[in-house]
DNA sequence: GATGAATGAGTCTTCATTCAT
DNA sequence: AATGAATGAAGACTCATTCAT
């Protein structure tokens, strides 16, 4: 068993990652152990070991690679071209969000749960998801900024507080979906339009 | 030797949890031993399974005690006559939420996190956030409805998916301050104000 | 089971210390497992991590009492008045270890050798073992003076090498008795003898 | 594909036998693993194994090797013509254990001590130290009798025993040098000969 | 009623050894 | 012959829970 390709690499860590993920998701992070991830791997402790040399690690890897299939996914919907009003892209995201949650052992709104709670005490965790929410709320920050310009939102809003509140609404529906289980993708998009219809009183 | 009376019972599960509260808070659910907690609310252990038959039902107890505590905390705020603006309601829940956590040791945004994380692997646990949120949505729509009545919103609007907006904005507000930590109480209630600035162009 | 008492508690430790003893020297510090000190000590697991929260300390603990111990053993025939000759002290202390050696399960001969080994890699035993030694070597030394003193060895020789001396002796005996297996606590203390004869040549 | 040469299997079991002794050396025989000689030697696992057949094996080969090197260092020392007395003798004999020791990763003293330390469960290496010792210490004893012959020893002394103290001495200083670390080669030497120094009194 | 010492199943991790390529 | 990835038994240690006193 000479020196493995690095595709193999690849796949191997690919199927450990995996196995974890569908173990983490439906067990949660601690209630997992090693054992679990190893059998759901079909690999030795050994190999796992080799591959990620700890839980901790592990989990790591997990949430991390949750978050940047999360970017992929989100990535496009933010750039498109003529950018969609604010409700339509949170539809969007909303409805990416479901959809790919949808396949099996792939629960992004279960990851992230679990994430937000392990990151209250693994340093490491909470800056990798620090960070990413950091950068995609900046990217929403932008789109924020081409609605100003483009008249869709008025010219001088404080286009942070905007994104924030954007970030939150994602943030939000995916709590509830995960909690209650009732919140439709289109609901939030749908519940933001009424918000900012107009009417006579001002705020 | 005489019963203990109500009262002390009540005195001594009040003890408990919130040493347990003040545990889970700071290490998080899984990392917080029956030790810590033992050690921590100045009892035997003994005393304490006397008390709590098991950690679940303590965690149980912890995370449904900070839901009633939050319940406390918003109703005057929905309840309030005349209803502000749904801004400024945002705004008032969202700093309630911010003044109360600032207390040691409780912290409800980090126990609103690890809640969520925990439901995801115990029924009863998720039953009780599901039923308390759901209800809380509730409120939230009968005000929805109140505003529709007075006309700060539009009338024909879908009130129910209203209230899921605005309780993913709460929602949201709670993970974004807990992991991002720089988001202040009135950033999300200014977001939605621009939000919902009336512009030209319709949606 | 409340609070136990003082003496209990390090009758437990004893009891334990003494599983570790008798395994260690059986097996050697490395391949004694917990395992079987938990076994041997008629405790459970926890139960002996209560008392000892380590192998480490376990060795540690097993090392230093057999250092004790020895220092108990050979302080009295330090300190006899008049003090015997080097010969017939080396006697006495080489079948001090010997004759309490015997006793099964706790052959200070090979412990020692355990501990030297262990000491390579372990500071904290490394230290203690030094100054234990430092401490007996200072004792011999006394010893020398007082032979000076009494003619019985020249007055002007060098205390400390001959203390060296003597130790090596004492030492190299144990190794010798451990390993080669055929030296009776006599053998030294006659060859030394013979080696200290007066003969016409100088050396 | 040719055999590969004698030559080169000797070389290449040199070069194991080196990357063992470094390791074992510096992390003592237990905390070092196969992993880590496998790395010093720059083999491969299979390499290392297809040499020697277990770690059992290296050890064995590994403190039988330095038996011998130390064999090598000091039987032209006992060979002397003239023999010098005992004192220069055991002075030159510490000596070179010291000076071979001074080498990078070659530390004979360390080796003997966890030698001896695992002898105590191994018996083929506690039967090939016994055989090195009891080798030694024969030489030990003819050079006591040409002591004895040329009256820088007494003619009847019991020549055995002289070999064990002297053996004790060489063993002694060994432990000592390693565990209190201020023990100089000529210590030993200088100790002797002021204990065998001629005084009025017998012993 | 209370105490806290004891239990022991279960966790993560290591590492000597093998064997498919 | 050589490689090094894979194996899996075994080890140290933890911790929720119990129950003798």
């Amino acid at each position: 068993m000479p020196k493995i390709s690095d595709e193999k690499r690849a796949a191997r860590r690919a199927q450990i990652l995996d196995a974890a993920w569908s173990c983490f998701q439906r067990q949660g992070l601690h209630a997992t152990t090693m054992d679990d991830i190893i059998r759901a791997s079909e690999l030795s402790a050994g190999a796992v070991y080799s591959y990620y040399p700890s839980k901790e690690e592990l989990i790591l890897a997990a949430v991390t690679t949750s978050l940047t299939g999360l970017s992929e996914l989100l990535g496009p919907i933010l750039q498109t071209e003529p950018l969609p009003s604010p409700a339509v892209m949170i539809g969007r995201i909303t409805g990416a969000i479901t959809a790919f949650s949808q396949r099996e052992g792939h629960d992004l709104r279960r990851i992230a749960l679990l994430g937000w709670s392990e990151a209250q005490r693994n340093e490491q965790l909470r800056l990798a998801m620090r960070s990413f929410y950091l950068s995609f709320r900046k990217q929403l920050e932008d789109a924020v900024k081409r609605w100003s310009d483009s008249e869709v939102l008025p010219a001088n809003i404080p286009h942070k507080d905007v994104a924030k509140s954007l970030l939150a609404l994602i943030l939000g529906f995916v709590v509830q979906s995960a909690i209650t289980g009732d919140v439709e993708p289109d609901d939030i998009a749908t519940g933001l339009r009424a918000l900012a219809m107009p009417v006579l009183q001002g705020w």
